[in-house]
DNA sequence: TAGATATTTAGACAAATATCTAAATACTAT
DNA sequence: ATAGTATTTAGATATTTGTCTAAATATCTA
């Protein structure tokens, strides 16, 4: 679960996949084009992404929109303080 | 820099470490006691976490001895304080 | 100085990972 | 139905990673 997690996490590409989702939901074709990567590993990423619930998907058509999820980050906040309480 | 520190996090044993040392300032040899790892591996994940800053280490005498580094998780919050917000 | 203890470095290897292209699947619209 | 667009799945490959053993380095003590 952490695990999960933190494995997502462990890339530039997918960091920078959660910052845009920050500003708005975008179809995976729509993430694709922010990136020189193909369509294949960008859609491999956001299963990675989805598999540690950092995002959501939804069909919308023949789209596939995903948004950020944020409360797992409060998990991971609770990990952090954790570390750095006593 | 950034890399450096969720590639040091993306790993359960350092994970762990970094909780033993939130107790107290553990030897190398103290480290490696804790977990069923050769103290070569040991050895290798701890110059991970200090290269990623979130343990700091001193010799004394025939030891080294490391410490947990809490600003470098300030940093960590505040990136994930971030992704939250708007 | 020799021997013992603590730690790291070097080199090897299996497993995991990020990437690609090609093909399959799902939906839309003519 | 057919063609076009969007996305994922499959399979391949090069790189990275975690682990090991053996050897090197550093320090302590008798």
């Amino acid at each position: 679960m952490m695990n999960e997690l933190f494995k997502a996490l462990n890339d530039e590409t997918r960091r920078e996949i959660l910052n845009n989702l920050k500003e708005r939901d975008m179809s995976a074709g729509d993430i694709a084009d922010l990136f020189n990567i193909s369509k294949p590993s960008i859609s491999h990423h956001l299963e990675i992404l989805r598999k540690a619930d950092l995002v959501r998907s939804e069909k919308r058509g023949q789209f596939v929109f995903y948004s950020l999820n944020t409360t797992i980050m409060d998990e991971l906040l609770q990990w952090i303080l954790t570390l750095k309480k006593t």
